[in-house]
DNA sequence: TTGAAAGCGCTAACAC
DNA sequence: GTGTTAGCGCTTTCAA
């Protein structure tokens, strides 16, 4: 596989490489270079099958040309499409995309972010865990271009891409309100991360602004790690209570799935015992015997804005942060009842 | 963002270069530097937080230590899966991932594989499109380590990881019939590549077998870039013949979840009037009213040997072609009828 | 219009 | 024990 360089092109035409890395990066005109010279070095070129050596260019130009992207789990839908998105916005701009999966964990972060940047990406675009601030506040000291999604940190001015989440939650939960639902419970993660307590803000908000006492009772909180046994737990207490929930919002997708796959084991029925609503999209959610009414999440241009964002800061230099928040759409189907 | 290099260490150690690589890799013995020394270069080095950088040592050494991975699709969970599975196998040996999605269209494929190949990964992990048989036989040529997984070409020998679609077909139509169904349809897809068309010689023979004639008409193929509709004629056309299908065999995953979302507004009941089974799981498939029988793949093991495969290429050199096919697992739910 | 050469950061053969 | 240096492939300044 021994590979073509200048040198070898050069050679060939005998001249120097200087010629031809001018020819080949299509800056003849600046160099003057002549027109037949030219097309002979192309024509070698094409004949020796050259392929322009990325990591040569690279370190000579400081530039890798690749994002590192990271995510909590790449296997994970909501993940997968948001770095499909990024992969299409990337190549569009000549960029390709290393990853990497943090699965919600500190020092995985902070491995993942140092070997990316060990391999000189240019920028980072990443879903940070909890409890990562001193990383994403380091990487703003080093000054590494980078941009948060999904999730931030409101105390760290960085450069974000979020969603109203209080206001999504709270359009959520008024429509099982004008439903006429009167114990709705809600299960999120037990977390610090600011997008999730948003969810849980609007879904407080949203009962007390409709004379509905929040109960502290209703809020279940379930660990990443201890998913479908804490689900379990929190659907139990809420349907054994004294007034049982009538409604659920998840404040996920995959807390909605697990939480849905319980709910059929116990034999309740949506919307008829149990209306349902969750953030996100699944296919999951789709094929259920009652389409669950979901919030959608604008996901392929939050993926387009994050590498914008990302773009404007390494190849523009930009210096300002850029925070922006995008609108979500509540869709509703059949799991919260007639309409 | 002023990295600090080997050079800046040295100078401030008051020594060559040399003496700061040899300690930073390790190599202090085979160098025999003094034992102080190295110390005191390892402490500069924690001092100025030195970052190696990749891109140079990958220029030298030849190597980048990043795997390219192509699959169909990053936010298809069934990619999404192995790409997470090849990933932390590649952690595991030091290496990153770039990836790629090259939606079943050929000329994306190239594309791709030359994009990588100039970025310098050490390897290839491909699931092929179809027709892509030229670009394959071409990375066989110039050497490039690569191995494919999911699909392959049989004529062309290189290493790939496979599993026994045949075979799993086959047991897949097989407890259909054992479920006493007579009319059992299958939907695939239109392809000439040879996973699916395994898939349709184990429904064909395993037919046969049971002295069921297999018929045409109950092969439908649906196309990747039309899928829902061509499910939904394929659908119609076998629940409207005269002896309407009773048992209906998906190709994969997506054709299946797409296929009982029109299933489902057809009012059609699984399993008493459709008895389903199809090739690879998913949550839609879980949380469907009638569980779903499926092809379990073993990605985890799938995805471990493709990296392992690769590496003994790359590391090792090894030349010999690897090809692995591994046993699926018939996972069996309620889509099917009592058992 | 073209060429020589420095240098990106690192490694390793070789010299001292 | 430690230093010098060539060179990986490419870009770009400066000189011719």
């Amino acid at each position: 596989m021994k590979k073509v360089s200048l040198k070898d092109i050069a050679t060939e035409a005998g001249v120097s490489t200087a010629l031809v890395s001018y020819v080949l990066t299509n800056k003849e005109k600046e160099a003057r270079i002549g027109k037949e010279m030219a097309e002979k070095i192309r024509e070698i070129a094409r004949k020796l099958n050259y392929q322009p050596n990325h990591i040569a260019r690279s370190l000579k130009s400081g530039r890798s040309y690749t994002i590192g992207l990271i995510v909590a789990d790449i296997s994970n839908p909501f993940f997968g499409n948001i770095a499909r998105t990024i992969e299409d916005e990337a190549k569009r701009n000549n960029y390709t995309v290393i990853f990497g999966s943090s699965d919600e964990n500190v020092d995985k972060s902070r491995d993942l972010i140092s070997v990316l940047l060990n391999r000189q990406v240019d920028g980072l675009i990443i879903t940070p865990t909890e409890g990562s601030e001193q990383q994403i506040a380091q990487l703003k000291t080093m000054n590494v271009p980078f941009v948060l999604i999904d999730r931030y940190f409101p105390e760290i001015p960085v450069s974000y891409i979020t969603i109203n989440n209080y206001q999504s939650a709270y359009d959520a939960v008024s429509h099982l309100i004008k439903m006429g639902k009167k114990q709705i419970g809600m299960v999120a993660y037990k977390t610090s991360l600011q997008h999730i307590n948003e969810r849980k803000r609007g879904y407080h908000e949203a009962l007390r602004d409709h004379d509905l006492l929040p109960k502290n009772s209703l809020l279940k909180l379930a660990r990443y790690a201890h998913l479908k046994e804490d689900l379990k737990t929190a659907i139990d207490q809420l349907r054994n209570a004294k007034k049982p929930a009538d409604a659920l919002f998840f404040a996920t997708n995959t807390l909605a799935i697990e939480g849905l796959k319980y709910i059929n084991t116990l034999g309740i029925r949506v919307p008829e015992d149990l209306a349902i609503v969750t953030f996100d999209e699944g296919e999951a959610l789709d094929l259920f015997y009652s389409p669950v009414t979901f919030v959608r999440q604008p996901i392929m241009d939050m993926g387009k804005a994050a590498v914008r964002v990302l773009l404007d800061q390494i190849i523009a230099a930009k210096k300002e942060t850029a925070v922006i928040c995008m609108d979500t759409e509540l869709v509703i189907r059949k799991s919260c009842g007639n309409h």
